[in-house]
DNA sequence: ATAGGCTGTCGAAGCGCTTCGACTCCGTCG
DNA sequence: CGACGGAGTCGAAGCGCTTCGACAGCCTAT
């Protein structure tokens, strides 16, 4: 392994000269400059992340904790976390993978021990227990999602308010009265991630303005909930014409069931999707849906803890505006016959 | 922040007593012990990273490096991140998370500044650039996915010539004579990576064994791509009764075209995916499947390397054995009529 | 009784880096 | 023309931990 004090040997500078021409922190002129870095090609020197994260007190390395459980939205959190390493690396640092699983104790033992800098949390829940901890300490970090209590903390999140909104005003517009909601997991409401109520509340609002019904079923993935799920709405409103979905997993078995059905999408039925656009391009209709900015979501959070660790970057709460792209699974609500 | 220091001057010993209590590596009395360790949770002292890392010349961090690309095998690849991670932590390590996009310059990075004390990669490649620095380093490494050479590394993965086997032996077992592969983007196949055409080559051999004709399409995911391959299948081969599927974002569009065209699975065909249980389950027809054991991968690639980290372990290739489970979308081959 | 071997504890020497203060040259300004 | 200040460099002091050798005390075998 090949250290800085090598280096400076073989460049014939002092150490901290080495150090100083890494860092940028002093001004150094450019003969001596080209020699270090010379030095440092030849000998192919790496600093000790160690060495280094113990003298300067910082790691470099952000801590993001991914939920554990696989149940949803598996390729949601997939893209957030590449999108999250890909922009910590273009800022210079590196993301360490935590699990939901240790709960607080993992945020503890980050802070405590100084591996990470930062953290960003995914999956919070309301009343996030982790919360108390993270308002604790001083250690930067930006939740994606929105707990209840969001004073003192920096959340950035999709306006999933405005998502429902944006869902019903667009099957309104196309002349739909009944719709039905086909939501997350009851799991998923019971566990209080606010986000599904959160689309449902807006979709809600903005349903009875436009003069809409509506009618929530929380759904389990799959083919044979959704089967039972959609017996109850038609039972129910059996002139229902239009679908949310927003349980990535009952989107196909929605559309088997009503081709099995024969009801033609979007010509008797139109359905939307809350979903990142790959998922909605490559189902067996192409779906119009509302985008679950995945990328964005990532960058972003990776941008306000930046801010936050360079001293700018104060405490809000960023909703991304939702946007809705018209595919080929909507369309004008059949004409009452 | 709580120093080691300070944790013996609390308890009345040496820093040195307080560190062989943390890591048991010298004999300590129980008295010791004790005070010890109430003097650490009294004070809520954690060890810092950094300087241990620095003394020790361990990080107690794997590197994982997951494929940039999101264009196949997501949930998979999210799979055996969290069992890397949920693995690792069981044995006392975190999990550093690497994108390919640094490509070769991240094991560079990684190895040189003692970051992490080993890695694991995913998405090898058949002639894979990583592969001579792994060699030319003495840090250990595990690769999930199986290059063309696997001399001095250790490999973890499905044995996917066997799971192609298998899928030819299920359905000459229905009767099945002509049978289609759905394969994976034509990307993948240039890409080298090795996994689709040993799939490929498992199942023809067994094939021609059973004397089953094999129809072998490249497809890209999605319903326009998959429709356009499978006029092609029928087209070439009108008798073909049997699909063996290894692109998951393939499968529903394959369902939902068969049944637009009035093919009724599995009475006039059968469907067997190469994909994880979860996503088999969750189509719109219960999937026959040969499983894609994400989580036993990632275990599996910990334990070989903590065992090559411990002293133990040797290089070795490490092939899973492939699981078939009978589901709704198999059946016996229609009676030529 | 005494040498030898355990067990349990301590002190000190780093690990490789950052950073602070100090120092030496210069060029510049009054 | 001397004092001053900035640019460029160096030395040394840690950062908090691990680990090695040393040593005191005790038990056992001779």
């Amino acid at each position: 392994m090949v250290t800085l004090a090598e280096v400076a040997q073989h460049a014939g500078v002092s150490a901290s000269t080495v150090s100083y021409v890494l860092s940028g922190k002093r001004s150094i002129s450019v003969g001596t400059r080209q020699r270090v870095e010379q030095s440092i090609q030849q000998l192919g020197y790496h600093p000790n992340a160690g060495a280094r994260a113990l003298a300067s007190n910082r790691s470099s390395i952000i801590a993001l904790m991914v939920p554990l459980r696989t149940d949803m939205y598996v390729p949601v959190m997939m893209e957030i976390a590449i999108a999250v390493t890909t922009s910590a690396r273009a800022h210079g640092y590196d993301v360490l993978l935590l699990t939901g699983e240790e709960g607080p104790d993992a945020v503890r033992r980050v802070t405590g021990s100084g591996l990470a800098d930062a953290m960003i949390l995914m999956d919070v829940e309301l009343d996030d227990e982790r919360l108390p901890l993270l308002r604790g300490t001083d250690q930067p970090s930006v939740l994606i999602g929105l707990p209840a209590d969001t004073s003192g903390l920096t959340c950035v999140d999709l306006d999933f308010g405005a998502t429902g909104a944006l869902c019903a005003e667009h099957l309104a517009m196309f002349g739909h009265r009944d719709i039905a909601v086909i939501g997350e997991a009851p799991a998923v409401y019971e566990r209080h991630t606010g986000f599904a109520e959160r689309t449902l509340d807006g979709l809600r609002s903005r349903a009875r303005e436009l003069g809409l019904r509506v009618l929530h079923r929380p759904c389990e993935g799959g083919f044979d909930a959704m089967s039972l799920t959609l017996a109850r709405v038609f039972d129910e409103r059996p002139g229902t014409t239009g679908f949310v979905v927003q349980n990535e997993s009952a989107v196909e078995p929605l559309l088997a069931l009503l081709r099995r059905q024969g009801r033609a999408v979007p010509e008797d039925v139109s359905v939307i999707a809350i979903c990142p656009d790959q998922v909605a391009v490559q189902a067996s209709v192409r779906l119009t849906s509302a985008a679950i900015p995945a990328q964005e979501m990532g960058r972003s959070a990776v941008e306000r803890l930046i801010a936050k660790l360079t001293g700018s970057g104060k405490d809000e709460v960023v909703l991304i505006a939702p946007e809705l792209t018209v595919r080929a699974s909507t369309g004008p609500a059949p004409t009452a016959s």
